[in-house]
Order: structure tokens, then C-alpha cells, then sequence
DNA sequence: CGGTGTGTTGACTAGCTTCAAAGGGGGTGG
DNA sequence: CCACCCCCTTTGAAGCTAGTCAACACACCG
């Protein structure tokens, strides 16, 4: 499956210097000839097209994929059969680590625009990460690090308000566009309402609401799907905010 | 830190038999020799008194923990310092591996009751899964399987009703602690019900209506933290139930 | 034996969902 | 290229779930 195209070495790995596998290999110290070994197994697979799937919920494990361009959501479908959106993947965002436990995937993933994606077959990629340790070490980042933001996630959904959760979503774009070198402060959301709402756990029409009062508050400016920040403080803001009431005092302070 | 105590390898192999590296090692025809090796690097704790921390957020991390008996919840301080609890560990389950990422614990863990633990450095687990790549692919499944049961935790709360997650939550107790060989019907649930809600995202108040509502629906009883249940597939339908409504035709068919 | 923390129960409220309907773009077919 | 249609989005009004507030019951503990 997925015959290894050949491909040019200089131009991938220039495109592997803005993808998460680059951000996690290269500081520890992986030579140039453990790099291309790397490069090596990883192959790219033709455009997806809007809706186009990666991958279905069923299909065994062949590969982790990385976003060049475009976005992927991923989604899983609940036992009455209606969908639940489990992520949204930027340019350089790794997908399909949830189906290494049983090597076969849990979820689906489906392109939400014109995606370009780069394969990287597992096997290969353990194989190669026994023979460089920096390589495992990322690998153990990477998923660690995907633990990391589901449980930041799982707090979202438990605690905050509806205000909160938007605003959160809209600044974690943000932020990871803006780490990838695009704009922090003028995007597209490649997503519909109807995916947002699922993903953050609220109607449609709750979102579609917060947006206006986001607008009308001055904090974004909302064209379609084009979305402005003005005030990305103020957005943190209501992000981090408590439901009902923010205590203002004693911050951070546990005690026993 | 830690230094390796000298250990009864034979019985520690029975202690790693109901462990959750046990599962994910031994399968994979791991040799005798290299499971002596992985025992030698794991060594015991003096057992955690109930509220003594296993770690704190902001500590750097130098290994991950197994529970061997008792129970451990962990949790994170909002921004507004209050706490967020990101999962309750039982026998024979990992903790410790969200801190990875940054090396550093972003999550504290504290013991709910009498809990001894057994500690394997990170640093000497890497080294190993480099020399044992049937230990490396567990890890990666390991890993794997609490991003998947992330994500399916993530739907239970964003879509979800109340009824629903308690019942799930008690249904996935009542499966780990079947796992590990231990009744599936009657067991302690070791957290308070402010530890309850606060995991599944509720008010105190809501979890014990629906513990009262659960008893007198004949799903289980209810004796202060001592629990019973009655019917299984009962809760199990009300743990699977959507909110409001339950089509009952057309379960699981996508179409594209 | 009181004190304290945990759990239960009731009444009220707020926030979000649901239901309903109309506006607006983009895509498709003529 | 235009027109139609469908779906996405927005907005309004009503309803319900779960949260909040308050008071009480119960065990556990010193």
C-alpha cells in the first residue's frame, strides 16, 4: 500500500521544517543522515478534495498523517448514530495517533477544504524510532502532548460556560495558526457552525448568537466565515472566565 | 532519586501480572530476560496515606506510576483556582503520562485512599523501549489508548445528559475494576460525590438525585460510597442513551 | 457528645436547548 | 451567465435541564 514516491529531498524537508514531526525532531540533536531517513518513509499522498475522507472509523492502522495545507476533522459516531466532532487539524498537526492502541482506527477523519497531507507509514516510523532514541522521544512528546490538551479540553467542556468555550476555541486557532506563521488575528474558520457547536458541545444557534455578541462586544469582527479578532486580551479574557463569577482574589492558591 | 530497591523479583512479577504494563508487555512475547529487565528498573513506594500527593503540578518528571492497589485521582487548578479533576486511577492503571510533553507535571495526583504505587523512571523506561521494541509499541498503545478514551470521555461530555454520564461513569468503574478481577457489581466508589461531579462536569447536587433516582429505577443500590448494582444492561442503556431523545431505527449508518 | 464535613432533599433560577421561521450565499443546472 | 434551490446561518420565543441557594440529615471524629 502506498508506494513510496520519490521525491525531492530539498523541498520536503523544507516543508517538514513547518509540520509538528520537524518542531519535535530536529532540537534533540537528530543528524542530517537520521533526518533523511526519516524523510524517507514519509511519502505524500494526492490532494483531498472538501468532504473526502482519510480515513473511516473500522479502517486498520497504516499510517499517522500529518496536515501540509488545508484542515481535517476528525469525528467519531455515537451509539445513536449522530456525530461528535473530536478535533480539528491545522497545517502541521499530526492525526490518527488514537489508533495505535487497537490499529484500527476509532474515528474518522474527513477534509473540511483542498487538504494536502503527508502519509507516514507506523511501522516504519517504530522501526525507525528503535534506531534513533530522539525520534521515540518525540514520538512520546507528541502523544503526551495530545493527552495534555484533551484533558485542557475536558475542562472546557466541564466547567465553562458557553461564553468561555467559544472564545477559547477561537483563541486556540489563533494560536496555533499563528505558530505555524499565519495570521493570529485574521482567519478563516474552514469549519461550519453546525462543526464548531458539535465540537464545543453547544447548538448551533448558541453559537451562532455568541458570535454576534462577541461582534457587538468589539472583540471580533465576523464576515461569513472570516473572522477578525480585535482584542485578543479581552478574548483570553472571556476564555478563561468563570461561568458565573470570578472570585478576582486568591488566585492560584490551592492549599492543602 | 529513587534509588532501586532490591526487590523480590518473583513476586513483583506476580504483582506486574495485574498490572496494565502487564497487559501491554507479556503479549507480544516479550522474553523472560527483558521482562527482568523492565522489573529490575520498577521499584515500589512506601504506600500514600489518603490525601498525600503523588506529585504536584510544576514537578519535574521523573517517572511514570502504576497503581498497584487503592486509588488516585488526578486534577489541574483552573485559572481560577479551582480544581478540575482530570481522572480517577484504579488498580493496575498509569499515571503521570500527560507530563511527557514538557517534562514537567501539568496535573496534580493525590491518593483518595491507602494506595501503594509502583514508580518506573522515565528516563530508564526510554532507554529500555529502545533495546525492547515490543516494550516501545506498548508504550505507544498505552499512550494511544488514553488519547482514545479521551476523546470518548470528551463526548460525554459535550453531549450528554446527566444520567448518561453518571451511568457511564459508574458502567466504566464497574469494567476497570472487572479487568483487574475484582467484582463488576459491588464495590466502593473511594471518591466523594463533590469529586464525582466535579469529574463528570456537574453540581453535587445533581449526582445525588441521580444516585436516589438510580435506586428507586432498581439500576443498583446505594449504600453511602458502597454500591451495588442491580442491572447492568439497565445502566449500561442509560449510560448509551442520547439526552433527550433515542431514534431506536437506523443505529449506526453514516451515509456519506 | 457536640462539631464538622459530607451527603441528601426541596424550591427557585439561569443558561442553554429546542422549536419555529426567515434571510442570505453559494452551488448547480438550465 | 443567470436563476433557482438548498443549506447554512441568523434571530426570536418558549421550554427544560441542571445549577444555585438553603436547610437539614447523617456519619465520622476528636
Amino acid at each position: 500500500m502506498s508506494a513510496p514516491k520519490i521525491l525531492d529531498l530539498g523541498s520536503l524537508k523544507h516543508a517538514c521544517k513547518s509540520c509538528s514531526l520537524h518542531d519535535l525532531c530536529l532540537p534533540l540533536g537528530v543528524g542530517d543522515e537520521e533526518l533523511q531517513m526519516l524523510e524517507r518513509i514519509i511519502s505524500r499522498r494526492k490532494p483531498l478534495q472538501r468532504r473526502d475522507h482519510l480515513y473511516r472509523p473500522g479502517e486498520p492502522l497504516h499510517a499517522i498523517y500529518a496536515v501540509r495545507s488545508g484542515t481535517v476533522k476528525t469525528y467519531t459516531l455515537t451509539d445513536d448514530g449522530q456525530e461528535q466532532i473530536t478535533g480539528f487539524h491545522l497545517p502541521g498537526e499530526l492525526l490518527g495517533l488514537d489508533a495505535i492502541s487497537d490499529g484500527v482506527h476509532p474515528c474518522a477523519a474527513r477534509a473540511l477544504e483542498t487538504t494536502s497531507i503527508c502519509e507516514i507509514p507506523f511501522d516504519r516510523l517504530e522501526e525507525l524510532s528503535v534506531r534513533i532514541p530522539g525520534l521515540q522521544h518525540q514520538l512520546f512528546r507528541i502523544m503526551s502532548r495530545e493527552i495534555q490538551t484533551d484533558e485542557h479540553f475536558m475542562m472546557l467542556l466541564g466547567k465553562k460556560s458557553s461564553e468561555a468555550r467559544l472564545a477559547a476555541f477561537l483563541m486556540s486557532i489563533s494560536t496555533r495558526l499563528g505558530m505555524r506563521g499565519f495570521s493570529r488575528t485574521e482567519f478563516n474558520l474552514t469549519m461550519s457552525r453546525n462543526d464548531i457547536a458539535n465540537y464545543l458541545g453547544l447548538a448551533v444557534e448558541t453559537v451562532s448568537r455568541l458570535f454576534t455578541r462577541f461582534q457587538s462586544l468589539g472583540l471580533i469582527q465576523v464576515q461569513r466565515k472570516f473572522i477578525t479578532i480585535h482584542d485578543l486580551e479581552g478574548l483570553q479574557a472571556v476564555a478563561g472566565a468563570h461561568p458565573v463569577e470570578e472570585p478576582q482574589s486568591n488566585r492560584g492558591c490551592p492549599g492543602p
